[in-house]
RNA sequence: GCUCCCGUAGCUCAACGGACAGAGCAACUGACUUCUAAUCAGUAGGCUGGGGGUUCGAUUCCCUCCGGGAGCGCCA
């Protein structure tokens, strides 16, 4: 639709050209609310009035009957509403158009993008906050995939902080476990769940257990034994099960980054080396900060202590060095080796300091994408000002992208259904936030299970010829696409206030509802067999449709044909609800035209081919986008 | 105190500065001997938090006030 649009625009200007100086960027087309007011409109009259001094009106007038009849593909030209000018497109040109670039995708881009996302804390399991974050982050991977780019993706693991030691120390000293029984836990993840609400809870009513904890720290960061090598197997399989369950949901990622790498391979100290040559980085002047290294951060004029008075590093230092390694500001590599395969074979890879024998193949980026959630921007701030510090006058656009969301939090309704402890002054509140610390969120394994256990009653209510493990295959599917599209269906800016009843929804703005869409479109497709697919070719003449079809029938056209600008636009606005938003008014607008109009029965041919060819368009644009999402189709429900 | 975000129908949310502010849920009324009713059609529901401004045009941009949230550590 852009080449088309922008064939238009080029056209137009010629026309126009003799009376109107417009340059061609200034012709821009938007769809109308309603196809009363034509296919395509400008603002071009708006434009204009103010530059000319004239009236928008009378300008669209003048431009009216210069263009009108003047190139076919635009077939009629009108003013409406005080200036806009509105077009109706030829029908069968349209049409004929979108057929034969059906398959068209956007061209391949060079430019190297690098995706983190989910980034959990291996010392957990996986909640429904880290979802939202999974879930963005695949969606934005794939859809810059979809556009071109190289892409990948990235997972942090913060295998070296506090939070691992304080369930280390929970095992050995509040369990009172042996290392060899720690190995011998069957589901780690979900142990240290209720083990890590627990040792908080304790470590912040007794501090001399959280001496004791220190003490556990600092053994593991000095590699000793029995800590470091419980801290190795927990984080390890923890990381384990989160892969997993990601997985699960149709998420994956090509790399794992750990902390402890960056530290033993003492990245940050190149990069601390760069950013002080280039006084970035510097001696602190304030008395309060004798001693500290700090980055001045100017937005809010603040001082950033990055490496401490006693020389260690602080969280920020980290991720600075692990973000320059991503966009090639040092050429020092990490040895990879297999972490673990999915099961089609596809391998994660791991950086081990240890060594490895894997090469990865992507070099830096030039673009980085850190999916995390708002709570992160001051930090996320502050690198973003270093890297364009960093290289000033750099083409292309930022290189760093915080791509922000808000968080999950969880309504207090919620938190009582949960039965989890509720103040008097949280039962006030409108939300309450997910904290993995204080063992208040929403498990993924159970939301998983528990929209897979309700998908599964529909599932059986409606398919009962089905054999068991079809109807548990197709359940797993659904709940999937339940899940999946209610974390990109929300504005990314906006908290989600959790409830079980919204999440556990299947009608309506929900992910099954675009999956009935489309099961059903095939479900037509598949009774023309191969045949269906020959109706691309076939020349048909959208003309014959009665008005009230054709307008429906054209609307369904032109959402389809916009359906690249919107990904786009939700990427530059750092919000995929776009894509979600898009998706559910498309397949509205599919399933009234469906219920209105027969395909396979329709004793016209003409009418049954245009249904036919609308179906093929409507499949090949709506499976893109369910794909985008992440969202799987089963071949019934 | 400083920085950032949010405030739209009873509830949950949409609306590149554009045309009469739209959906979903809930409520009510209808449509399955018909390509899947996880669907569709209809009714009702709004001073877009208040007040100024910019604009041909403001839910959208600017100012201000009110209400809510988050961040501001030599924690991670």
């Amino acid at each position: 639709m852009k080449a088309l649009t922008r064939e238009y625009a080029a056209r137009i200007r010629e026309y126009l050209e003799p009376e109107f100086a417009v340059a061609e960027s200034e012709i821009q087309f938007t769809i109308p609310p309603n196809r009363r007011y034509g296919d395509l409109s400008t603002t071009l009259p708006f434009v204009l009035a103010k530059r000319m001094q004239k009236k928008p009106i009378e300008i669209g007038r003048r431009m009216v009957s210069i263009l009108s009849g003047r190139f076919a593909p635009m077939a009629e030209v009108s003013l409406a509403g005080g200036g806009f000018l509105n077009f109706t497109l030829d029908r069968r040109h349209f049409l004929r158009y979108l057929l034969d670039t059906r398959e068209r995708r956007p061209a391949a881009r060079d430019k190297r993008i690098v995706v983190e996302h989910t980034s959990i804390n291996p010392n957990k399991a996986a909640h429904i906050g880290h979802l939202r974050n999974a879930c963005l982050g695949d969606t934005l991977a794939r859809s810059l995939k979809y556009l071109g780019y190289p892409v990948e993706v990235q997972n942090y693991i913060d295998d070296t902080g506090i939070q691992v030691a304080d369930v280390v120390w929970g095992l050995l000293h509040m369990l009172r476990m042996s290392p060899e029984e720690i190995c011998r836990i069957d589901d780690p993840a979900a142990l240290l769940w209720e083990l890590y609400a627990k040792v908080s809870r304790h470590l912040s009513a007794d501090p001399e257990s959280e001496k004791a904890r220190n003490r556990v720290h600092q053994a593991i960061e000095e590699r000793r034994e029995p800590e470091y090598g419980v801290a190795d197997w927990i984080s390890s399989r923890v990381l384990e099960d989160h892969i997993r369950v990601m997985a699960s949901i149709g998420i994956r990622y090509d790399l794992l980054v750990r902390e402890r790498d960056i530290i033993e391979l003492d990245f940050f100290a190149r990069a601390a080396r760069i950013m002080e040559q280039k006084g970035i980085l510097y001696a602190s002047s304030d008395p309060e900060k004798q001693g500290c290294k700090v980055i001045h951060y100017r937005h809010e004029d603040l001082e950033k202590v990055v490496i401490r008075s006693n020389g260690t590093a602080t969280y920020i230092a980290k991720d600075l060095a692990y973000t320059f390694w991503k966009v090639g500001r040092f050429s020092e590599e990490f040895p990879f080796r297999e972490f673990c395969r999915y099961d089609d074979g596809r391998v994660v890879l791991t950086t081990d300091f240890r060594g490895g024998d894997e090469t990865r193949d992507f070099g830096p980026a030039q673009r980085v994408f850190n999916v995390i959630d708002v709570r992160q921007s001051y930090l996320q701030n502050i690198i973003a000002q270093v890297l364009e510090d960093l290289d000033p006058d750099g083409a292309g656009g930022h290189p760093f992208v915080h791509f922000s969301y808000e968080m999950v939090a969880l309504t207090p309704r919620c938190v009582r259904e949960l039965e989890l402890p509720l103040s008097a002054e949280d039962e006030n509140k409108p939300w309450i936030e997910v904290s993995g610390r204080k063992g208040i969120a929403v498990k993924a394994s159970d939301l998983i299970e528990q929209l897979t256990v309700r998908s599964r009653e529909e599932v059986d209510k409606r398919n009962p010829d089905l054999d068991e493990s079809s109807r548990q295959d197709i359940a797993v599917q659904i709940a999937v696409g339940a899940l999946r599209y209610f974390m990109i269906k929300f504005n990314a800016r906006a908290v989600i206030a959790f409830d079980f009843k919204d999440a556990l929804a299947f009608e309506g703005d929900t992910g099954p509802y675009l999956q009935y869409t489309l099961v059903r479109l095939n479900s037509i497709l598949r009774k023309l067999d191969r045949e269906a697919e020959t109706f691309v070719r076939t020349d048909t003449d959208p003309t014959r449709l009665e008005p009230a079809e054709s307008a429906e029938f054209f609307d369904l056209l032109l959402q389809l044909a916009d359906g690249d600008n919107r990904i786009e636009s939700a990427l530059e606005n750092q919000d995929l609800s776009g894509i979600a938003n898009h998706a559910f008014a498309l397949c509205q607008a599919f399933n009234r035209y469906y219920h209105g109009y027969p395909v396979v029965n329709e004793p016209d041919p003409m009418l049954r081919s245009l249904r036919i060819q609308l179906l093929l368009l409507v499949r090949e644009r709506l499976g893109r986008l369910l794909w985008l999402m992440g969202i799987p189709v089963p071949t019934r429900m």
